[in-house]
RNA sequence: GGGCGACUAGCUCAGUUGGUUAGAGCGCUCCCCUCACACGGGAGAGGUCAAAGGUUCAAGUCCUUUGUCGCCCACCA
């Protein structure tokens, strides 16, 4: 029986039909009436109009591995799949592409924009989900959501009015951060900080009816066109004559008071603060204590308002420039120091923020934070690394109230109508026939529309079917697992615990495990806009999607930042290359099985399936054992790393089973006995082989899913198997631990290796055989050494092998000691570089030296033999015999080598 | 102005609760195209774990200070 596999990894080849495959068969959906504990991960909705970046890559790539991993667990598994709406983000895309053709959306009218933006979000919101597709991700597509698709906007509205009755949502004007280029509020999280070096203007204010005048410092000056007061600290000796006094704006001439207020920092400028009111936070605190005017001077757009006066219609960075001027022109700029402070940014786009008074919707947050700083707190929402939590906290108890109304056309528009009549709002579910005030019909909907964020943070039950008592909701809610970057831990995570606690009772998820952020070499943040990022579609193209997703999970410790390089996709693809030859060597040689008698369908039984060593009971060579052993201890490590999402671990343990264990040593020790004439053993050897390397499949399925299902369908299976993805995952197993076997099997390697060093140091050619000797004092190890020799004979390429207990003579050869262990001999001297040899002992005899000082030092103080464990004691007693004794080895060996052996 | 994180081999990074010669990948040196694999095999070199102090029988691991870099939060005009 032949088993056909193309003689090269070609990854291109394999994943587009398996990634076909997955969907077609809808394997992955979610069935809530099927058995298993329920394991759920809704994914953090990538913008509907974005492309796979590698941020998204390893976030999903992670997502899928636990899905995976649990699914083979037995879990009932729900990855749920979608997108968001994004507001400003898809605004922004469809305004620009109309702009280009253009169009001025404002023209469009609103419903016709909105027209437009779905349009667009039919025809490209569509790639993200197909990239999703194409990299394998085992989703449950018929339950694919979007925050803006008509059953989640009900959702909205409805927590909307809910929160509205209990009086968390509420209408006010107050002092919001303004995006001018947005033409929108923003949230404090939309608003980033910036350190920039600007100025600090001093300028002159005359008091009304005298020759004085005050000074007052600034870095923006053209604000003060809407200052209404000036204020002085009480107890500030150099202004108390002036407080209750006047001073004349000037360029505008209006009267404006000078009030006392202990909020004033003396020791800051001149000590005496100009108010505006309407762009400034503190003035906008101060003018509601002292019940000042407000006067907004700019428009929508950042330029200066009516109520500038001749500087309406400039913009406000030129009416700045234009202020200053005739400031210095009347000689009332009386100084400029440079200043750095920090200035608002929009997230989106970048412009500096102005602060101000604008009436808009708020969401209270101390009610809601509460119970969320309590959920964390109490462990009952684990975050996980830990050192978030603090973070988190320090956000939460310090939390403001959210600005969640939005000047955009596109988003959940605000439930809310404003009566003509009566002035009164209605707020409902359903847009209401007239206003519940008045009962007039002359009613308009709010403008606005909500916060993006507002909808994500209802994400894990609206997408679940709440309020709806569902089978999904009933199941699957709370959700398992939130895999996300920090970079969103206040924007979404936060709110969905504060939502999801508030509406549901219940918390949203039981852990959320922040993963680095994946960095250029540069260590900038990989993004595409700013050309500092790679498109992981194009490099999966080029390495396989199990090379790139192998690659961010064996790069994915917690903790810091991950810097993407290209080395470490090359190692990956090629580690998967050697998954691939390992599956060659079986297939190339199943005919030889079948020759030998044992047939294909017999390796399927599901005693091999479960990874049942044959001959468990008892009957295996030590290799097997040895083999079995490090299986179980790789599928402990694999299973514990991923119960502590510590991906890199994980990756790294199934890394070294695979390539270093079964390839690089079982596989070769066991070689003669595939072939060998010897019927039982070559059955026994087919068997094992065949069992390990299916269930290294299975442990690796979840890193690399196309590979392993590519091949897991090339072995023998049962009729009707349909994936690997619902085979068994390997579990440890105990009664396959054996510290005998791992400690023979390491003895022999060791003994191999020593041998193959000192071929490589005498510079014989690697097909020469040689006699070599062996020594060791103990019985069992010669015994051990004895039983094992065709196959020492074999890997070390030697003639013949001796063993004795003697010690072995330098003279006329070259020796290499393991420790106290074993010392290996080989009687030739030709090639030998006696300098070279001389130089290596010398070294490791003096690092022997320092290490034995060290452990006599710690073994001569009492204190250390009374305090430390026993077993500490113990150990370092004998490791030090062990290394005095390898010492004079050494030095014998060394004085030989001198005189000249 | 607060807070957090990083500093370990030439490079990129691991190192769970402090415990006996600190690991990986890439790179480097030497040998090999040996019948699964040169995207490979074999052997090896390379680190006083940023610095200083401290706690401890014992510190890469805990504490303090310093330095360098990065990030987050913050309404000093």
């Amino acid at each position: 029986m032949t088993r056909e596999i193309a003689k090269a990894y070609e990854p291109q080849k394999i994943e587009p039909r398996w990634a076909d495959y997955w969907v077609k068969e809808e394997l992955f959906r979610a069935d809530p009436s099927a058995p298993g504990p329920a394991f759920c991960i809704v994914i953090p909705p990538p913008n509907v109009t974005g492309s796979l970046h590698i941020g998204h890559m390893l976030d999903h790539t992670e997502i899928d591995i636990l899905t995976r991993w649990r699914r083979m667990s037995g879990y009932n598994t729900l990855y749920l799949p979608g997108t968001d709406h994004a507001g400003i983000s898809t605004q922004r895309v469809v305004v620009r592409q109309l702009a280009d053709q253009g169009i001025d959306y404002r023209k469009l009218g609103r419903e016709e924009f909105e027209k437009r933006v779905w349009k667009w979000k039919e025809e490209s919101g569509g790639t993200i989900i197909r990239q999703m597709k194409q990299i394998g991700e085992s989703c449950d597509w018929s339950r694919e959501r979007f925050t803006l698709s008509p059953e989640l906007s009900r959702v909205v509205r409805d927590v909307f009015v809910r929160l509205y009755e209990e009086g968390l949502i509420y209408r006010a004007h107050y002092l919001v951060n303004w995006c001018p280029n947005c033409m929108t509020a923003l949230s404090d999280l939309e608003t980033l900080h910036e350190e920039r070096q600007g100025h600090l203007w001093y300028i002159r204010y005359p008091i009304l009816g005298s020759n004085e005048h005050i000074v007052v410092a600034t870095t923006r000056p053209e604000t003060m066109l809407g200052d209404t007061a000036i204020l002085v600290h009480p107890a500030d000796e150099r202004y108390a004559g002036l407080v209750g006094k006047k001073a004349i704006l000037p360029l505008v001439g209006r009267e404006i008071p000078i009030i006392a207020d202990d909020v004033v920092d003396r020791e800051f400028g001149t000590g005496a603060v100009k108010v505006t009111p309407a762009h400034d936070p503190n003035d906008f605190e101060a003018g509601r204590r002292h019940d000042l005017p407000e006067i907004d001077v700019m428009t929508d757009d950042g330029r200066m308002g009516a109520a500038a006066g001749g500087y309406a219609g400039m913009d406000r960075f030129e009416a700045r420039k234009r202020v200053l001027e005739d400031l210095k022109k009347q000689g009332l700029l009386e100084n400029i120091t440079n200043h750095v402070h920090a200035v608002g940014i929009c997230e989106r786009c970048k412009t500096v923020v102005e602060p101000r008074a604008s009436t808009q919707w708020f969401c209270r947050m101390k009610p809601l934070a509460e119970p969320a700083i309590a959920a964390v707190e109490n462990g009952e929402i684990q975050i996980i690394p830990a050192n978030w939590r603090e973070v988190y906290f320090h956000w939460m108890r310090n939390i403001r109230d959210w600005c969640i109304s939005r000047q955009l056309w596109w988003g959940h528009r605000i439930p809310a109508w404003h009566c003509a009549d009566c002035g009164k709002i209605t707020v409902a579910r359903e847009a209401p026939a007239k206003c519940a005030h008045c009962g007039s019909a002359k009613i308009e909907q709010d403008p606005d529309v909500l916060d993006t964020w507002f909808s994500s943070a209802l994400w894990p039950f609206s997408t679940l079917g709440w309020p709806a008592e569902t089978a999904d909701f009933k199941r699957y809610y709370p959700t398992s697992v939130l895999i996300t970057a920090h970079e969103i831990l206040f924007f979404w995570v936060a709110r969905m615990i504060m939502m999801g606690i508030h509406f549901t009772g219940k918390i949203p998820f039981h852990d959320v495990s922040i993963h680095p952020l994946v960095r250029n070499a540069e260590g900038q943040k990989m993004s595409k806009s700013k050309g500092t990022g790679i498109d992981p579609i194009d490099v999966n193209q080029r390495y396989g999607t199990d090379a790139m997703r192998f690659t961010l999970a064996a790069m994915a410790a917690p903790g810091g930042d991950l810097i993407w390089t290209e080395d470490r996709i090359v190692s990956a693809r090629n580690f998967a290359n050697k998954i691939w030859n390992a599956a060659r060597f079986l297939f190339v040689n199943f005919e030889k099985v079948a020759a030998g008698g044992a047939s294909l369908d017999e390796l399927a039984t599901p005693e091999m399936r479960a990874g049942a060593p044959y001959g468990a009971n008892g009957d295996l060579a030590l290799a097997d054992a040895w083999l079995f052993s490090r299986l179980s201890a790789a599928s402990k490590g694999v299973n514990e790393a991923l119960e502590e999402y510590r991906f890199q671990q994980a990756a790294q343990s199934v890394y070294h089973f695979f390539w270093d264990d079964f390839c690089d040593w079982y596989i070769e020790w066991i070689k003669p006995d595939l072939a060998g004439p010897d019927g039982t053993r070559a059955k026994t050897a087919w068997k094992n082989l065949f069992a390990v390397f299916e269930t290294a499949l299975r442990l690796l399925h979840p890193f690399m899913p196309f590979l392993t299902e590519e091949l897991w369908h090339q072995l023998p299976q049962r009729a009707g198997a349909r994936s690997i993805a619902f085979e068994r995952f390997p579990a440890a197993k105990a009664e396959w631990g054996n510290a005998e076997a791992e400690e023979q099997f390491a003895y022999l390697q060791d003994v191999v290796t020593a041998l193959r060093d000192m071929r490589a140091g005498l510079k014989l050619d690697p097909k020469k055989k040689v006699a070599a000797q062996f020594s060791s004092e103990g019985k069992a190890w010669r015994d051990l050494v004895q039983r094992n020799l065709p196959t020492l004979l074999r890997l070390a390429v030697l003639s013949e092998l001796s063993i004795g207990s003697e010690r072995l003579p330098t003279a006329g050869g070259l020796v290499r000691s393991v420790l106290a262990k074993f010392e290996v001999r080989i009687a030739l001297s030709e090639g030998l570089d006696i300098a070279a040899e001389a130089r290596k002992l010398r070294k490791e005899i003096e690092r022997l030296e320092k290490d034995i000082a060290a452990k006599r030092q710690r073994l001569d103080d009492d204190t250390f033999r009374t305090k430390a464990p026993e077993s500490i004691v113990k150990g370092l007693e004998a490791t030090l015999a062990e290394r005095v004794l390898e010492r004079e080895k050494l030095m014998t060996r060394f004085s030989q080598l001198e005189q000249g052996g």
